[in-house]
DNA sequence: ACGTGACTATTCCGATTAGGAACACTACTC
DNA sequence: GAGTAGTGTTCCTAATCGGAATAGTCACGT
């Protein structure tokens, strides 16, 4: 009877077990910066729908207060996960399958029906990706720096940590497989260029 | 006003510039072996919406005829892409930006929240995945044999083929990654279980 | 011939999800 | 004290998912 919670909802949950209380807005600047490389970055509209749901099933508590303590200020919502949520949280990670990732690559999409354009093309968006990757590859690193000094056995990032590793590894790997297929599209590079390191 | 048509539409046009007339059937069945790996499964229901949205711009033609050929059967649809169809596809490559990837790694997503649950659990889970990344290169490793023989440059899959070895590529990279994570969790392995290649 | 089950082919429907727009208030700047 | 950047929430529409429902075909054994 619980357990009609999609997985954005317990990924929110997770989101709250580092602590504090948030926002529906903070959750989504959260989400942003750690479960977009690996999850979705979930819609603000989404965000509210599961802390409503969450809250129903009082696996969160809302806390309203007035933005800064005054009477006339605007309402704020902020949630905290709840004795009942950690349980629940715990039961879907033990007894439910983690399912095998989906992926969504449009850039293997095209090169799947590269004959239909011409091979310098689909060179340049074998460039731009590796461009887009680099620029993935700093802004997750700015991250695992992020959690450097609370990241060993014990201590409260040390999975975020192993994640943040894990998608380096991935945006990594990421580039060499564009690199190879360069390599077997004959690369001879955009006017000029010399090989990247 | 012909560029409101989602990605998995292209897609579709796309596995139909591979030759043949398809049924909406086919065409699922082909998209669950190619397709899956790096976009998604759409759903039957997607599928025959996609293609009447191509079919009402003229972007597939449909082909109604009687199964069997006889005057009796059931009427069964095939789709063949058509020259406005090449076009729009080519221009879709050529004149939109590709994307960056989005990944859904529920592996990835439980990892972040490891503290919630015990390590042991973790590892089981990361085990799991390990077989169920043996399982995806086994099938995807089919594929990649069925398109030998036609996978030089000039010939139709060609391009397939370098997806397909990307595809390899990305798989194993996940194993690495998966044992990593599995070896700075102190991994000492399911019971007697040996290190494996 | 007659069911039975597997496969092919298409349509339909309800429930999520995506993705912003809209709204409203706060806080800072010029 | 007007403007604009940022915070916080709600609402709306379209897209998508996922499978049930429907239905004909084929191969098989009986």
């Amino acid at each position: 009877m619980s357990q009609d919670i999609p997985v954005t909802g317990y990924a929110i949950l997770g989101l709250l077990t580092f602590g504090d209380e948030l926002t529906g807005y903070e959750i989504k600047q959260r989400a942003d910066v750690t479960l977009r490389f690996y999850w979705v970055s979930p819609a603000m509209s989404q965000i509210y729908t599961e802390l409503r749901r969450l809250s129903d099933r009082g696996l969160v508590v809302a806390d309203v207060r007035r933005d800064g303590g005054r009477e006339d200020g605007r309402e704020v919502t902020t949630y905290a996960i709840t004795d009942a949520g950690q349980e629940a949280l715990r039961a879907w990670m033990d007894q439910t399958p983690a399912g095998f990732p989906v992926l969504k690559h449009p850039v293997l999409l095209r090169l799947l029906i590269g004959h239909v354009t011409e091979t310098e093309q689909t060179r340049q968006m074998l460039h731009d990706y590796v461009a887009e990757l680099d620029q993935a590859l700093a802004d997750l690193s700015a991250v695992r720096e992020s959690l450097r000094g609370a990241d060993e056995p014990g201590q409260p990032f040390r999975f975020p940590s192993l994640v943040a590793d894990w998608g380096l590894d991935y945006f990594d790997a990421e580039k060499r497989h564009t690199r190879l297929a360069l390599a077997s599209l004959g690369e001879t590079g955009p006017e000029g260029e010399t090989a990247t390191a």
